[in-house]
DNA sequence: CATGAATGAGCCTTCATTCAT
DNA sequence: TATGAATGAAGGCTCATTCAT
């Protein structure tokens, strides 16, 4: 989980996932489905092999060992958590539809919301083994920061400088948003609780409004 | 992890640590760090039993099985974490300062983070393995709601009879508060972000004016 | 040792030893020589895979576990022990030599000390284990009953109308019958009591003898 | 459960049987109990010390080993079974009623079966743990042989000298009888087969008659 | 005499990984 | 390339036995 550079792995998957065999394909989608329902600690090569309907050599032929699985599953997903965002997204919201901050949020969530529902499981893997895994998430931070954090940050700056938001430090702005759209994401998709029953939309619009505006009850006279 | 009932394992486990030997303490003190450090399903008994300066048999004589040992790690902390908070933080915060909801919110977050810093440890294990023990997950949840979530609900419910707060059912205002703070207290003692230069006397009020105003600017004239 | 039904572990045993490895030959030939020695709960699997020159986890590659094992190597002997005896032997014997009851015995006893003097070990590890073992006995008695009793009582229901036994039920017929020779296959095979000094021929016509006329010397004047 | 000699041990354990406490009665009763149901193998010391309620460090103060405690609960029923069947059967039989070898013979298999009717459990250990153990059977046997079995064999030989019994060795008359009563106490006591309907009386009549006779009908015309 | 905490060797089993086919 | 038999280290757990109290 340790050894050498993060970025040459996500290189050397990416050679790798040009072949891709249809075992592969299958190995893979079995890993994940697994290690998303009872955490990679817990599941075994042979239990994947199993599933995939794959000799267990075969796993260990392509991935090399249990930990590159993991990587293999896991890459790929963050390399499209973010450029994705970070190019499509931004620029793409950025333009038309974002005459304030409220409406980048919100196109934000909504656009993360989506990606994270089509990839509900890799979501669970990743969420829970960034957790659970100190090495792993110690080599996915700087990456993440630099990648994510760094470009909503510009953002945030922007409009500030515009007045639309309060003075606090782009950092600290930046934080509670995460944490707020973070923890909703992972109460949803991860801990799987059934809270609300708000709609999907509903939900998503009180996340913005909260974020925006709290939940204090504006005096009634002003 | 799952046979019974967990108010069964507590009283059983109160039961058993009146007489807790120095071996015991020994043991769960050892238990706890090496669980926080590398998670439970990383640290094997054999570890335990070494750094605990303890013979391998010893910690099962005492806890039967190692998914015990991990609720007696987890079991006092809960315990505490809920009748704790509700007595004292409650009756004591509810009479005295709390001319307001945001006066309430504070002391149970000053309350709170105060415990937590206190039981560190304690508090990774707990909420890394609620988030990768699904079973564990599923028995505490019940146990969790009734005792937290419905006794602040109450308050909330109250404070929004006075008019404090927004317009929104409390569970979805208790679900925004508890998501902000948690996560609030899961990357700094868990996760350790290091992302604020803040004091934690400003972290506390950062977090309270975001929970009560969000993060737009006032609009100036108004 | 309990669980499921006997003949699918039986179904399921033939389908395996298909394609049986040299190792796992080499190690249930092992194991039944231990069990035999020194029975199945005196024996470890570690001390099996040592002489069989095997890695242990070879074993529970191939037998899952240790009491599956047990059954792997009880499981063919019994499934020999019966219907071969039932086809080969009953249509075999009846059919020739078998005037009366007397021959009908001593081919019955003759075949079947040859079977037992052919798998002597392997009769070690049922005998003991069948005494020493209740689950593995209740699973093993009504397979047994159906096969051999059932058959053997037939036959002596068939000498009895002919009126070459005594008026006693066949059932109980059978069971002295039983007795006797399983007690003599049990104490020269499983105690390995030396009492004798005749030779096996004479021993088999002294069975057959005392089973049919008892131990009364006939009054002389008769 | 090699060491030394037997009948050290014996006397050794007559010794210690003077001052039995209370809780020395009850280790051995639980123990004799556990080991008629599970095997000597598979029951462990700490149970024995539950079912007991006793501490487990009181059975090793009173017996030093588990072996040890089996032959305490072994010895004693074999002391018993021999002189017992010595002294008060044999002369007290041999007088009065014995006009034949038959009514011998019925006066010992009643004997007897009532002395293991009320020892069933230890019975059951003693078969079970001969069969098994192999040590322990080496120990016991040339004891058994020259207590029980030689007596036996006297009685044998006066009545064949008497002309009652049919030429054969005496050692192999001896077996024959002891295999059929061997094996009836064994079948109806440690397998507890129920395949009789006959009532006990029965039962025994039947035993004696199939060894005086056998079970072929004898020719009408005679 | 009785206790029960403590021990550590040994047990059965799992599992990631290797390698000959 | 794919297989699956084989491995052996490591894991959780049991148990007879010891010993301080």
């Amino acid at each position: 989980m340790s050894e050498e550079n993060l970025l040459d792995a996500i290189i050397a998957q990416a050679k790798l996932s040009k072949k891709q065999t249809t075992k592969q394909r299958k190995i893979v989608e079995t890993a994940v489905k697994l290690f998303a329902e009872k955490g990679y600690a817990n599941t075994s090569t042979s239990e994947i092999a199993k599933f995939a309907q794959v000799a267990e050599g075969t796993i260990f032929r392509h991935y090399g060992t249990k930990d590159n699985l993991l990587l293999s599953v896991i890459l790929p997903f963050i390399k499209d958590a973010m450029p994705t965002m970070a190019e499509s997204v931004f620029s793409g919201i950025m333009t038309q539809n974002t005459a304030c901050f409220e409406d980048f949020l919100r196109a934000l969530i909504k656009n993360r919301l989506l990606f994270i529902k089509e990839n509900k499981e890799i979501f669970q893997v990743v969420v829970k083994e960034l957790l659970y895994n100190d090495e792993l998430r110690k080599e996915l931070q700087p990456y993440f920061f630099e990648n994510i954090m760094q470009r909503i940050s510009k953002v945030i700056t922007m409009f500030k400088e515009r007045g639309e938001l309060i003075d606090v430090s782009s950092d600290t702005l930046l934080n509670m948003i995460f944490n707020v759209v973070g923890s909703y994401f992972v109460s949803r998709f991860v801990l799987q609780l059934a809270y609300s029953d708000m709609d999907e939309e509903a939900e998503v619009e009180n996340l913005v409004r909260f974020i925006m505006d709290g939940i204090r009850k504006p005096s009634q006279g002003m």
